[in-house]
DNA sequence: CAAAAGCAAGAGCATTGCTCTCGTTTCTTC
DNA sequence: GAAGAAACGAGAGCAATGCTCTTGCTTTTG
């Protein structure tokens, strides 16, 4: 009796297993019509199964969004965190453009994903916090980073307002602070200018403006780089 | 007989009433159910009449859509134009503080119009030619500024390299070369940087992250001034 | 072994974008 | 000014969607 019982039931995986096949078909789907042509019951009919069977593991259209949601960043997190963790720990512009890279890297070879967490919210306003801490893994690495390059300089703390510095008090935990404050206001603009470049090349808006992306991307990497890191050794 | 008959007929006129109908229903149903929700039905019962009359007016969904950016673009592109015009001409932080505030304080205003055309390319890939003129008008603003301030600095070519030179060729043109190029690599970069900071709030990337919006957006925006403009007098 | 919970299927509802046809109204051209 | 052309509004209809409900079946659990 217990042959077949395995610890985590049978049923329970191949449940697991039928969610990720859906999941798969979905960010097929997702590349060739993107996400607001990605169909319940054409995910259903690929799988040869009644469209009201896929309820039975996404309790709606938009539960199954951000689910691919959480993926992406989870996707996107880690390889980022592989590239920046294939640098010498001391080459710190070496770790800001290996991360840099592959942040660009990633969203060209997933663009609708991309779209999915940089662009609009579909789905009416569902942000919710299981999202949260996927989300954050691309801001640890590049916050680290800076954070990890500031214990060799010196951390005199700058004549930064107030009201700055309460503006960016939240940030400054994730980054256990060790990022004087106005060089956190560089780097949460690096980081928005990050998102901003590939969102712009990506949705469009730098045809017929920027000739060559690669190029001109690791050029801003690079100033981006000398900006919030020491001088290069 | 030429009495009634005003020149552009008056079809054309009821027309251009009705299309002018349609569209501001269709931004009214933006505001509240989003870009995804907009039902041409919809707007049709509102109006009463046929769902099948809206097709005389726009000839699929997407059109409609596409007409709202292109308004949308405008509507952007005069108000930064017109909080810029209210600077003095030789104040050259003044006037990129007052387009970048404006820029912000217009997304704020319509988030939805905001994120239909710096979100996610909602139809399909359709960003036709008819919106790319309307689109640059921003960038027209903000280039123009750094241009101006330009001519009173000094303009030594530096060294960048020739693959970097050629990369933003199409950029040098609209602004009338008169920026270097390696003033014209930050200014893509700030570019870039004030709209993903922009995305990044409306977005909801900044939960959690950077606690006053308003004071963090001024901040950043003073120091692309210092890094784009000479020092001020 | 029996009750309970999970599962798949089918029918069905409300809604959508879009097309086609059919009279009617307006404009254009002679 | 009248005939022909073009634009218009309405209605019916098609294919597709998300989602719900009910009905049997299978696996798990007590």
């Amino acid at each position: 009796m217990a042959e077949t019982k395995t610890a985590p039931g049978v049923r329970a995986r191949v449940r697991a297993q039928l969610t990720a096949e859906i999941k798969e078909l979905a960010r097929q789907q997702l590349r060739d019509v993107g996400a607001s042509g990605l169909s319940l019951r054409a995910i259903a009919r690929d799988l040869e199964m009644a469209s009201s069977a896929i309820y039975r593991y996404f309790p709606s259209r938009d539960a199954l969004l951000t689910a691919l949601i959480i993926d992406a960043y989870n996707d996107l997190g880690a390889a980022v965190e592989e590239a920046e963790a294939g640098a010498k720990r001391e080459d710190y512009h070496g770790r800001w453009s290996a991360a840099a890279d592959a942040l660009r890297s990633w969203a060209m070879a997933h663009p609708q994903q991309w779209a999915l967490i940089y662009g609009s919210p579909v789905p009416g306003y569902a942000a919710p916090q299981d999202t949260i801490e996927s989300a954050s893994r691309l801001a640890v690495v590049l916050f680290t980073i800076v954070g990890e390059s500031m214990t060799a300089r010196d951390t005199e703390s700058p004549n930064t307002s107030r009201a700055i510095r309460a503006s960016v008090a939240s940030i400054r935990e994730l980054s256990a602070g060790t990022i004087p404050d106005t060089v956190l206001v560089d780097c949460l603009g690096a980081w928005s200018q990050l998102i901003g470049l590939i969102s712009m090349e990506l949705f469009g808006h730098f045809v017929n403006v920027v000739d060559d992306c690669d190029i001109y991307y690791a050029e801003a990497v690079r100033r981006l780089g000398e900006l919030l890191l020491p001088p290069k050794s």
